[in-house]
DNA sequence: CATTAGCATGTTATAAGATAACATAACAGG
DNA sequence: CCTGTTATGTTATCTTATAACATGCTAATG
């Protein structure tokens, strides 16, 4: 079993909140992949056995994960990674590389401090700051 | 004539490329509204007056203007807004609005640095960053 | 004045992404 | 057993975006 579900198990047990078979699927099909995954890719993967999930199901699972850190939406193209740490609640940033599609999570402790003061610095009140990226990842950069 | 329309006819000339209906348009009604609008507000709103646009008509024209940096595109709801400076191809974060839904452009010179390098630290070469984020804007903070 | 190359729009159809609304089930607490 | 809560199942639909191809518009070439 992945880590990964091991994690989800652990996290929902503590927080009593159910980790239910759809739940479950959802987040093993984003483990197994490598790479983001649309929301249809999921849909007819899950189905892949038997047990086709509609739309909702698939987009409620993934919302559930979001909110619990295993799980990251990618804005600019609408994918779906699984988180590559334990979950985290804490803002990173996503870098995904145009080659091999593969996500680096980039952690940005004062960077953030200091974005949320720049838009202060305009009177702006900062909830929520999302930061996602383009270019090579390290084996890419090194292939090229 | 909006200030941007200016802006826009006058970047089209030193660039050589062409500021077309279509495109006039679409920059109007964005320039016009004070918040985001989604793409088919566009759509609709520019045939109110008896000249339908279709979706790729519309969409190629935003795709268009944000390449000049007239407009931005928010990743996050998937809407576009008139840039508020002079068109420009810096980066700048978008932060919008709880309340008002308005956009508050904070340029950030020098953390875009710091986020290449805590990507760079990983091997990541980054090409490209969005960074957005929601919040109170300073009138809808002060109100509240 | 054709001819043609480039660019932009028009048009039709459809793909891709996401949610509303309501029905059903599973289960814990009283 | 009844009831409230949570989650899923189901149907239909809405929203966002693009593919593919036809047409028109302008400007350079000869
Ligand atoms: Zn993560
Ligand atoms: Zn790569
Ligand atoms: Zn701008
Ligand atoms: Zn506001």
């Amino acid at each position: 079993m992945h880590a990964l579900i091991r994690e989800a198990e652990a996290l929902c047990l503590r927080t009593g909140v159910t980790f239910t078979p759809p739940r479950r699927r959802v987040l093993e099909l984003l483990a197994a992949s490598k790479i983001p995954m649309k929301a249809y890719d999921l849909i007819s993967q899950a189905g892949a056995d038997g047990h086709p999930f509609k739309p909702p199901t698939v987009y409620r699972a993934l919302e559930f994960l979001c909110q619990l850190g295993l799980v990251h939406r990618i804005e600019q193209d609408a994918t779906f990674v699984a988180c590559c740490h334990s979950g985290h609640t804490q803002p990173v940033a996503l870098f995904v590389c145009n080659s091999c599609l593969k996500v680096t999570e980039v952690a940005y402790p004062n960077v953030a401090k200091v974005l949320e003061n720049a838009a202060q610095a305009q009177g702006f009140q900062v909830e929520s700051i999302v930061v996602e990226g383009r270019g090579q990842c390290a084996p890419c950069a090194q292939a090229a």
